[in-house]
DNA sequence: TGGGACTAT
DNA sequence: ATAGTCC
């Protein structure tokens, strides 16, 4: 019988940043998301303060100011590292690892009897901390909605240890679903969990009882995907980490609301140029780009306006220069005057791989030399900016003032991926 | 008052 | 095109 294991590693950004700062321990730790807007990450002292996840940052300003509670501002860089290190560990106790967030992996557990896997696993929420310095939670059981709820267990209640190995149709599962509200369990967002009580879904218990087909029938198959994981049957299968995205994202709140159509011009274009940056670094060619605006949405004395457009590329393409004129030009067509906006972004859709070649084939808008000469712009661009730091070379010239910089006012050293941050340690 | 990928409607 | 899901 496979099993599947979630990992699932204790406030992971906080954790990380005490690998190489021990005195955070039994501090009151926070980090908070990109532009330094709300809490991402929180220790547990800080948890026992009462503060919640999200939790905007201006929101808790005053107990930093107090020096009741440290707050960081988010550092991928290492916090990318210390997930690849985690899961190097777990590779050395599975078959296979399959990463599904930066803090959480799923991992497959073959052949091993009932009592075995319960010490295996142990052994493997060991190890990880010994290694990485990482404290994670381990939950096992047949499919990775069960999985969920055994690591969901492994981390609420003491007894465990840490460490919640789970069988289908046990006493044990059963009892667990009695307790679970719809809403925590996976894939039941707090809307589904709305819809469902209404018809008498509760607990992860009733849901479990319900008929799939109905369920298929008033909801979608996601829900029944879920109700059969529920009773063992596994069908929920992960993306291949390793599969190119099919589409890209790259967007950012600009720093205050703002109606100026230069400032959204430029931010769009520099979403434009990372976005098709991760297209070239996937080996992918965008054959549309969408670009959105939105504007404050807890801003109820203001005018709300959310438009999006996407418009087709002429020829599917990696080159920056024509995805930022199908930006700039959607751009044009959904902006209006008279809204304050606070994010823009832009999205690169339709995304197929660069060696699919038969479709240039037959396109002779471009000519081989210059399709040539564009792929090696865009490389020596893409490596100047890997080299020297990104943003070395840009299309245009962004204003060193602009708007839309990126906050982060308390960010860590990246300790374990650049040399010249490398932590020093001292003799006493 | 985050950012990104995916799915559903 | 928009809204909701997860982390």
């Amino acid at each position: 019988m496979s099993m599947i294991g979630l990992v699932d590693c204790n406030s992971f950004y906080v954790s990380c940043e005490r690998v190489f700062q021990p005195r955070l321990n039994g501090q009151a730790v926070g980090v908070l998301s990109n532009n330094d807007g709300c809490l991402i990450a929180r220790s547990n002292e800080i948890k026992a303060l009462g503060i919640e996840m999200g939790t905007p940052a201006f929101d808790i300003q005053h107990l930093v100011g107090q020096g009741r509670i440290r707050l960081l501002s988010s550092n991928y860089e290492l916090y990318g590292d210390m997930s690849q290190r985690v899961q190097a560990v777990l590779g050395e106790f599975s078959s296979g690892v399959e990463p599904y967030s930066i803090d959480e992996m799923f991992v497959r557990f073959d052949g091993f009897e009932p009592g075995q896997l319960l010490e295996h696993a142990r052994q493997l929420h060991h190890k990880v901390r010994q290694y990485t310095g990482i404290p994670v939670c381990v939950g096992v059981a047949p499919t990775r909605t069960l999985a969920k709820l055994a690591n969901r267990a492994a981390k609420k209640i003491p007894a465990y240890g840490g460490v919640c190995v789970l069988r289908a149709e046990s006493a044990e599962t059963r009892a667990l679903l009695k307790r679970l509200e719809l809403g925590k369990l996976w894939g039941v967002g707090r809307r589904l969990a709305e819809r469902l009580a209404v018809l008498g879904f509760r607990t992860g218990w009733d849901l479990a009882q319900a008929d799939p087909k109905r369920i298929r029938r008033q909801f979608s198959v996601t829900v029944e995907r879920t109700v059969l994981e529920l009773r063992g049957i596994s069908c929920i299968e992960m993306n291949d980490f390793h599969e190119p995205r099919q589409r890209i994202m790259t967007s950012r709140s600009f720093g205050k609301l703002t109606e100026n159509v230069d400032e959204i011009r430029e931010a769009i274009r520099q979403h434009g140029q990372r976005g098709a940056e991760k297209l070239r670094s996937q080996g992918s060619l965008a054959r549309a780009v969408l670009v959105f605006l939105k504007t404050n949405p807890f801003r109820d004395d203001l005018p709300q306006y959310s438009p999006s457009l996407a418009v087709e590329l002429s020829r599917p393409t990696d080159d920056s220069r024509e995805i930022l004129d199908a930006a700039g030009n959607a751009l044009q067509r959904i902006y209006r005057r008279g809204y304050r906006y606070q994010k823009g972004g832009v999205m690169l859709l339709d995304l197929i791989d660069c060696h699919r070649q038969q479709l240039s084939l037959l396109d002779t808008s471009q000519s081989d030399a210059d399709r040539q000469r564009s792929q090696k712009l865009m490389a020596t661009m893409d490596e100047l900016n890997k080299r020297m730091g990104r943003g070395t070379i840009t299309l245009g010239t962004p204003s060193p003032g602009a708007a839309w910089h990126l906050r982060c006012d308390n960010l860590t050293q990246r300790y374990s991926t650049r040399w010249e941050e490398l932590p020093a340690a001292r003799a006493r």
